[in-house]
DNA sequence: CCCTTGCGGACCGTGGCTGTCCGCAAGGGC
DNA sequence: GCCCTTGCGGACAGCCACGGTCCGCAAGGG
């Protein structure tokens, strides 16, 4: 009965939007009998969706967490907000998740109404690179998600491969898998031409549809993609870990500081040790002066010229004549 | 028919896991015959999700981008990044999208099986922290995912709420709307012991469970409830806007700074001047070090005092002994 | 030209679905 | 303790949707 399934579906719908339902509100919304609705509840828990429920008044319905994720409901605006949300997790490299939010991100935007994807888009645009900044990690998400669609669905691919010398190579290759590490996105790939395995730079890719035919996929070069690839890529330059000391005590420290952003140890009574990393060594920088403590670097000593020439700067800017002294004269709108 | 649902359920997740089916494999993997393959795609048609059909050799199925966005079906990884994310993007406080995602994140959350729960903690703690620093924004996600589920539901909330001396009053309330505006979270509500309507900052309340029992919504204190809040809040202090003359050709300027992040213009030949906005002058601060351009501060004053507070620390830092000079004697592990 | 693949009509037997009516059980308010 | 509200689920009857089978047709690719 097509009507059924359509039920079922819009009452987990209703379930998911509103926490508790009574059975006759229910029947109402549903055009059936409370008896039917009692009966599609059934259903439900049949197909693994635990619904709870309580009797007497002010009694009624609601969706529990069960064992397994229900087909998640959105509506328009929510719709649009995980998908900046995702595009977001993945623009910055996040480890550990990036894959996966990738994947769902495709998954998405693939059924993502087009009126939907143009806000996603202008949302997109306004939001994100305010604080994002030059980064190592700015992939565009419409990219990466191309490439993950072309993964899962063993297409062959067409693109344009800027190697770091600038030079621009046309390549066409069997995607296999995208990786995150080290804050950046690679695709691991049988390169065609060059009969081969080849590890590409996601930032560097432009995608030349249209895909081509689909391929079996082959044997993987390795058990451990995530390790094949940091194995083989050579740029580990941005990866830095650092010990700093604070000038204050350790509990003033661990109040403002997430112990998962790095480790404290005491060091005296009025000063405590961080240990962190970050992706590079301009982050480190703005790490340390984020947390807003008098400090001084233990190592590396390439942060402490990080600094300096970060202070440098400042410092520059600071004797420059600034506002008064040097009125905007040539301001062009 | 019970079974009939659940086949129309695996058959969008299949359609959604992977973009191209054949008749014959989805027949082979829902146990049915091709021809009632055929009809469940008819009936999926019918409930408004469009499947594309392919004759020909190479042909199948893949599902499109409809007028209806269907449920999504992901997996536990899938899941799990959708959870982060929109916790990142909820936890700053975007504007515009704030709302919908945490909505977006309770309703997910309400169904998440434990152990995804718990991956989504761990994540969290252990991603986000690290970028985010003492930011005026920190609200914990699952309180603002707390308080979106007492709106929705109607639901009576007791908590405790710090006013900005820092003592502390317990609070009744019946919570009507999340607003986030100024990358900050208030909760616009029914204070039943004021007898009047209430805006509290999200990040200083401190839920009380458990919550009391359902009300009946009055009509709200404003048609626009961000204007509301946002007329009623005297706290803009952070946010500001700042013109920043940047020390290179446009050209060169553009080609770092995405355009949405501000406006740029040129000032002369070989350097041009920024407006932008940040929540508060720390970020700014940020801003426009993250550059990695000469500048000048054009206005406002205040930001030349923050960067001065700024190189004057990182100056403090680099004059300490540092690695060599004081080696660290009283180190605890 | 042939192959593969999707399309959909016709037929038929099965059995699931809904509404109706019923008595039972469990909370909450008076 | 009483009563109301709400959820629970068995039984029954009528309906009709469902799925398998068999068929010829159409469209794309080699």
């Amino acid at each position: 009965m097509l009507e059924t399934s359509a039920r079922l579906l819009r009452l987990l719908s209703l379930l998911q939007a509103h926490r508790e339902w009574s059975g006759a509100d229910l029947a109402g919304r549903l055009g059936v009998t409370p008896r039917t609705v009692r009966r599609d509840v059934d259903r439900l828990r049949e197909l693994g969706y635990p619904v709870n429920a309580s009797p007497g008044t002010g009694g009624g319905y609601q969706l529990g967490a069960g064992a397994e994720l229900p087909p998640l409901l959105l509506d328009d605006d929510e719709a649009v907000a995980v998908a900046v949300g995702l595009r977001t997790a993945a623009g910055q490299g996040i480890e550990g998740i990036g894959e996966s939010s990738v994947r769902a991100l495709a998954k998405l935007e693939q059924v993502l109404p087009s009126r939907l994807r143009r806000r996603v888009g202008a949302l997109n645009a306004f939001t994100v690179p305010m604080l994002r900044g030059p980064q190592p990690s700015a992939v565009d998400p419409t990219v990466l998600t191309e490439l993950a669609n072309a993964c899962r669905d063993s297409e062959r691919l067409r693109f344009e491969y800027r190697d770091h010398a600038g030079s621009s190579t046309r390549r066409t290759v069997e995607p296999y898998r995208l990786v995150c590490t080290e804050h950046r996105w690679y695709l691991v790939a049988w390169d065609v031409d060059r009969d081969d395995w080849r590890t590409f730079r996601a930032d560097r890719i432009t995608p030349r549809p249209p895909h081509g035919p689909r391929f079996t996929p082959r044997t993987p070069p390795a058990e451990n993609l995530a390790e094949y690839v940091s194995r083989g890529v050579s740029t580990r330059a941005y990866a830095t870990n650092a010990v700093v000391r604070l000038l204050v005590p350790l509990e003033e420290a661990a109040a403002r500081i997430s112990p998962s952003a790095g480790t404290l140890e005491a060091s005296g009574n009025d000063s405590c040790v961080l240990r962190t990393g970050a992706a590079s060594l301009d982050v480190m920088v703005i790490h340390v002066m984020l947390m807003g403590f008098e400090f001084e670097i233990v190592e590396p000593a390439e942060l402490v010229d990080a600094i300096r020439t970060a202070r440098d700067r400042l410092s520059r800017a600071l004797e420059r004549p600034g506002p008064e002294g040097a009125p905007i004269t040539a301001r062009v709108t």
